[in-house]
DNA sequence: ATGAAAGCGCTAACAA
DNA sequence: TTGTTAGCGCTTTCAT
């Protein structure tokens, strides 16, 4: 790790100008008509000298960073850890990096996240967003900073986004259970009920329901904190199980959510399905195998990511992205398990 | 997102110039006896202004971004993505952001982004390395470059690591396996065998069935490649299984390989523990409540991510790592469930 | 087809 | 106690 390689020492050593070797460097020789033979002389010194531009110099000169922003409410929640590992495959086949940010369900906290990501100079920004409001992505877009929205979204924002449909999701869920048989419901969620996922998949939900003339009372629409929630879940779920008031059926609205609740299920001694059927929203790979396996709403984590980051990609490539592919909502599919099995 | 403001309209609207004000920003004003009263004004406009120093200007002036890189085999395994949190929280507290890599256990790929987190400048290094040999972090510790190695570590590699205690994990397994009065066994391990974690694992069981005179059969050395252990699990395990030369107990030595094995048994009708007893190395969440519940060495990610931490940011601080604190090896502990259940 | 030179915004050695 | 100034390594405009 001797003093490390410039562009002047390059040039230099070949007795030409800096222009030049940087022109070559940047794939933008041809443009301003260099020679062949020079680009190759140049070409043939850099890989002699192994001379590797500086990219912090690089990056304060064109404000370019080579770096993209991902901001997620728990880079831990295996979820968002597909996604960050999808993008960063992408990322890096374009000579990206990618930095990380758990938000934890905290705006506050996000937007010190996106300010900073900001001075940073990131590229790119790809946020799964636990803000209340969209005016923060208005200000994005005005100010013309590439982003995209992954997973959530919010009604009317102008930011391209990439999300499941979650509503549709909700609606499966229901079909499913009421054709099973089953009649009386709970769902459980987490508590700041102004993410998109949440509302939308609970108003599939209860849409399907309503349909069928099946309200869901208050006490079964069950919102836990988003850091305490197998405790929460613990209480409630062992509040109803006494009162023998358990739904039949329980629609959980993430992985997590219904990791949990299989845990405390369990622990209450509760069986599945035949105390209480269950759904969740979002596949795990342990959902498969265990007994009984979990049927699930699954959603296309791959296609989710690769979306996202090609809409971010052109953006900042100043590709213009035409209006029907700026709010892209693929297909989730219900995967029916054991757990919903027939009512007994 | 107006024309940025600059360390030099700060200093023009408060009539002085930018030294002070740069001073003043980098905590260097005490050391440098400006009086209180200045700092004070300077420390006052900026606020009013809403200054933000260009952190890139800054990065490429001192040769400091403020970020490190993290690199480890899968960012979507739920082990790393728990130390990419741990390690996140910490780098945020003090004002870092981190970049992360995953290597595919390939060491090549791996090199490559070695070299482009130290292009990118990055303060330090935290790797999980897939490296066959330590050769590249001998040049780190020459250049004295910050760096631990989380996770997995080499024979006599002088970098700073934390990691647990590996061998006694395997040891741990082994005797319990015995106590339980099992008497032939299998492990399944990733293929490349270079990595201290998988040998020092498996010659810690291995040690342990020695002393009680047990040796594991070749055919029961179960390996498979890392992007295709499913498969090649199941392949092994009906083989087994067909030829009626099942051992009464698996090892397996990550949790990737635990859950693809239960999968693979579940698949194959092979029942836990009845008909083969398992035990695995790394917790996770649900193995405490499917049936049958799943026995494990645990390790303490919080610790090893909070020691990893600390030693690289300590010599980002340039304070010396005494030779004892430079290798950390933490303890794991056996959890004993019902998929290791005494021997019918 | 190639080169000279002006900065990008900041830090730090040196002056005053 | 405060200011001047020289770069860090690169890109890019404008000459030649």
């Amino acid at each position: 790790m001797a003093k490390r390689l410039t562009l002047a020492d390059v040039a230099q050593c070949l007795g030409v100008s800096k222009t030049l070797v940087s022109l070559v460097i940047n794939n933008k020789a041809d443009a301003h008509g260099i020679s062949l033979e020079t680009q190759m002389r140049v070409n043939e010194k850099i890989r002699e000298l192994n001379y590797q531009p500086n990219v912090l110099a690089q990056g304060f000169r064109t404000g370019k960073t080579k770096t993209i922003g991902l901001i997620v409410s728990d880079i831990s929640n295996i979820f968002y850890a597909k996604i960050a590992r999808h993008l960063e495959d992408y990322a890096w086949s374009k000579g990206y990096s990618v930095v990380i940010c758990s938000s934890d369900e905290n705006p506050a906290k996000e937007k010190e996240q996106i300010k900073l990501l900001l001075n940073r100079k990131v590229d790119g920004l790809i946020i799964s967003s636990s803000l209340e409001t969209k005016d923060t992505f208005d200000q994005l877009i005005d100010s013309g900073f590439p982003h995209v929205l992954i997973d959530r979204t919010f009604q009317d924002s102008k930011s391209p986004s990439v999300t499941v449909n979650n509503h549709e999701g909700g609606r499966l869920a229901a079909s499913h259970l009421l054709a099973q048989g089953y009649h009386s419901f709970a769902i459980i969620c987490i508590s700041p009920n102004h993410l998109s996922t949440i509302s939308d998949r609970s108003s599939g939900f209860t849409a399907a329901l309503a349909e069928a003339g099946i309200r869901i009372p208050e006490n079964m629409n069950i919102k836990v904190l988003f850091n305490n929630a197998e405790n929460q879940i613990q209480v409630k779920l062992a509040e109803l199980f006494q009162n023998k008031e358990l739904p039949q059926a329980i629609f959980t609205l993430n992985n997590n959510l219904t990791t949990a609740s299989l845990k405390q299920l369990h622990l209450l001694g509760i069986r599945v399905p035949e105390d209480v059927a269950l759904i969740g929203f979002d596949d795990l790979n342990y959902f498969g195998f265990i007994k009984p396996s979990v049927s699930v709403i699954e959603q296309p984590i791959e296609s989710l990511s690769k979306h996202a980051f090609n809409l971010l990609y052109r953006q900042i490539q100043k590709e213009i992205i035409e209006n029907q592919e700026c709010k892209i909502v693929l297909p989730v599919k219900l995967i029916i398990r054991e757990s919903s099995a027939i009512a007994t």
